[in-house]
DNA sequence: AATGAATGCAACCGCAGCAGA
DNA sequence: TTCTGCTGCGGTTGCATTCAT
């Protein structure tokens, strides 16, 4: 057999429409099997990715809000570089955003040292989020407690346990309610000896699971539907 | 206005773990 | 028990956009 060529690089608005189509149909599942009866030329991995970190409408788009920041620093300083499991506590948040975030984060980080270290004469406080996060880069923290004190300090000098008042839509926590939210997500976690859900499949209620439930091992998919109109 | 540097983000790659045959 | 294919994860790359000069 000959195989069929693989496209890759950014997607068309065409493929977008054609994998959300499919994966509504389908559920976000078997992404080899989407792959092929999508007729996208994509890989099942490609498709999802672009899902995962795309096109699930699960997603919060646009900046990351300041408790986000926070949550993402400390979890980070617990779980170190997982990546899944820190996007696993923020809903809407896949764990590539995070990723790039934290690369971000550090190399704004590193840069903030590079000054400090040139003017420490001047000026010796460095920034409560590099105290906050930089000791763990690498190496992630057992006890929690301790870091969770530090940002609750942390907040509270920056805005008396208040945090991110500034936009009216925006929820306003205290950093208990996030660690509450936190623990309570692990507690279930445990409890039910059940891994996390990735935070990008959350709340995706209306995949009609019951075409891949209804049979586990094989997947059947009714051909006699006609997709053609999004191929054609 | 032009251009080079910095930044942000989407996507790919390789690997590990898991489940089914 | 071993093999194979699929999924998910973390690291990395490359491109587009924004910023500074």
């Amino acid at each position: 057999m000959v195989q069929e060529e693989m496209r890759k690089g950014p997607w068309t608005e065409q493929e977008d429409v054609q994998l959300v189509f499919y994966v509504k149909m389908f559920g976000d599942r078997r992404w080899d099997f989407l792959a092929k009866v999508s007729g996208l030329k994509r890989s099942g991995k490609s498709c999802r990715l672009r899902w995962v970190n795309y096109l699930n409408p699960a997603l919060k788009r646009g900046k990351m809000t300041p408790q986000e920041e926070l949550l993402v620093l400390q979890l980070h300083s617990k779980y170190g570089n997982r990546w899944s499991k820190i996007a696993g506590k923020l809903p809407g948040r896949t764990d590539n955003e995070i990723k790039n975030y934290w690369r971000t984060h550090m190399r704004k980080q590193a840069q903030d040292e590079k000054k400090n270290t040139n003017k420490a004469s001047i000026s010796p406080s460095s920034s409560n989020f590099s105290n906050c996060s930089s000791s763990s880069a690498n190496s992630p923290a057992e006890d929690s407690g301790t870091e969770r004190n530090d940002c609750v300090e942390l907040l509270q000098v920056a805005g008396e346990n208040k945090i991110y008042e500034g936009d009216q839509n925006m929820m306003v926590y205290s950093m208990d309610e996030i660690w509450k939210e936190v623990e309570s997500t692990e507690e279930i976690e445990t409890r039910n000896d059940l891994p996390v859900m990735a935070s990008t499949t959350w709340d995706y209620n209306y995949c009609p699971d019951s075409l891949w439930t209804s049979t586990h091992d094989h997947c059947y998919f009714d051909n006699h539907q006609d997709f053609s109109f999004f191929t054609g």
